[in-house]
RNA sequence: GGGUCGGUGGCAGAGUGGUCAAAUGCACCUGACUGUAAAUCAGGCGUCUUCGGACUUCGGCGGUUCAAAUCCGUCCCGGCCCA
């Protein structure tokens, strides 16, 4: 470690269900499991948290079912809970598919993709469902733009973003008071930045939360927990956006969580860690395993000037059908336990779900144990 | 032995004179995936290529035709029916 590397400072973040070391990684359980994993399999591995969704969780099981569940007994979750507004299902189902819904200031009107059933999902009605839902963290509505619209288009954006936002605080007063929960035991609310990649819209959009925080601010509610990085990290290219990521975790107090939504890949986290960042949550270890893509780490294991080793391969290229080595022997997991290259690679020749679980496991693993190691260095 | 239907690319299976290097599915090869409409999606899949094309293919051989996977003859092989 060079001298420039420092201890990072230790946080954590306190939930109802117990203490997470920063900087973590959530998974995503959008539909309240996570894909191909069990329970079992997830505390295997020490999983320290999970993000459902409320717009999929609308959809099915639905708002009622959870007036008399809550996502932790329902779904025998154990670790703390943070639940994501639904605002990235108004960028992913309609901004990108006309088809799929409108936006308006009111709220969006979601066409489900299950039935074609319409649904008003307002700033209200999500925050209302996630205090159903009875998780741990929650997350105002947002609405995430194309990175590629025009500057007044993505204002727009975020001045629909601000209006959410207030409404949502509002809303969730008034569940806390209707409630009857007390401050120590109140959900953690997460604000979210828009902007693009437009630094000065960032910041526009950064300082109007603020302002909703100081104006909303009584003896229930005292300030945003945390800020999320919205829309998306990535340009068009695919290129993570270094510069407005590290700027806009600068301009956020540092008594602020910093949780980077949807971030992302190994390389995209060790950098986001080093700007500050805290939480992340993403599908890529799941939803790349289940599509084959393996994660191996490349020993020893060093991470120097954010830079880190491991390679990505595809277990159902033909090169790996004779290869009976272990995949890495060094890695706790089930995969790396018992199986090898070459069995890996039958099992996903025929599709079966057992591979697919493996490698979603296996990876996530990975991105666990990549987070434990991030916590002991600062890297720079 | 007689009759009849059929033999198409790794497999299944369209096509029945030119628009056919030949639909479609499977298999195979490769790629993508970042707050999950994703066990999904995209591309490739005769040979060679200076990426413009060039060349060899539809059981074998031989014809007809300007032109044949497609029509005719014959042979080989298979299914079914009759002896």
């Amino acid at each position: 470690m060079n001298k420039k590397n420092q201890i990072r400072q230790k946080k954590f973040l306190k939930t109802n269900y117990g203490e997470i070391e920063s900087p973590f990684f959530m998974p995503d359980a959008t539909r309240g499991f996570v894909k191909f994993l069990s329970l079992k399999d997830l505390s295997n591995i020490n999983l320290e948290a999970v993000v459902v969704n409320t717009y999929h969780l609308f959809l099915r099981p639905g708002q009622s079912f959870f007036k008399k569940e809550n996502i932790h007994k329902w779904g025998n979750w154990e670790i703390p809970v943070l639940s994501d507004s639904g605002g990235y299902q108004v960028f992913s189902l309609i901004r990108r598919n006309k088809k799929m819904g409108k936006i308006t200031d009111k709220g969006a009107y979601f066409r489900s993709p299950l039935d074609g059933k319409w649904l008003w999902l307002t700033p209200e009605k999500s925050i209302a469902m996630q205090f159903d839902l009875g998780v741990d963290m929650m997350v105002v509505l947002d609405d995430p733009p194309q990175n590629n619209l025009k500057k007044d288009k993505i204002k727009q954006a975020v001045e629909r973003t601000l209006q959410w936002a207030r409404r949502s605080v509002k809303e969730y007063k008034r569940q806390i008071r209707n409630r009857r929960i007390s401050f120590k035991k109140r959900p953690l609310l997460f604000a979210v930045i828009q902007g693009g990649p437009y630094l000065d819209l960032r910041e526009y959009c950064l300082n109007g939360l603020k302002k909703i925080a100081f104006e909303e601010k009584d003896d229930i509610f005292k300030d945003w927990d945390g800020y999320g990085f919205g829309g998306r990290h990535v340009d068009s290219q695919g290129n993570f956006m270094e510069d407005i990521l590290k700027a806009t975790a600068k301009m956020i107090p540092n008594n602020k969580w910093k949780f980077a939504l949807g971030i992302g890949s190994p390389e995209d986290i060790v950098k986001s860690v080093s700007m500050g960042w805290d939480m992340f949550d993403c599908v890529i270890p799941t939803r790349e395993g289940r599509h084959g893509k393996l994660l191996i780490r490349k020993y020893p294991k060093i991470i120097v000037r954010n830079k880190l080793k491991y390679e990505v391969v595809n277990i159902s290229n033909q090169r790996f059908k004779n290869n009976t080595k272990i995949i890495d022997k060094h890695c706790q997991c089930e995969l790396c336990q018992y199986y090898n290259f070459s069995f890996l690679h039958h099992l996903f020749k025929y599709q079966d779900p057992l591979g697919m679980r493996l490698v979603a496991l296996h990876n996530l693993k990975f991105y666990l144990d990549l987070m434990n190691e991030l916590r002991d260095i600062q890297v720079v």
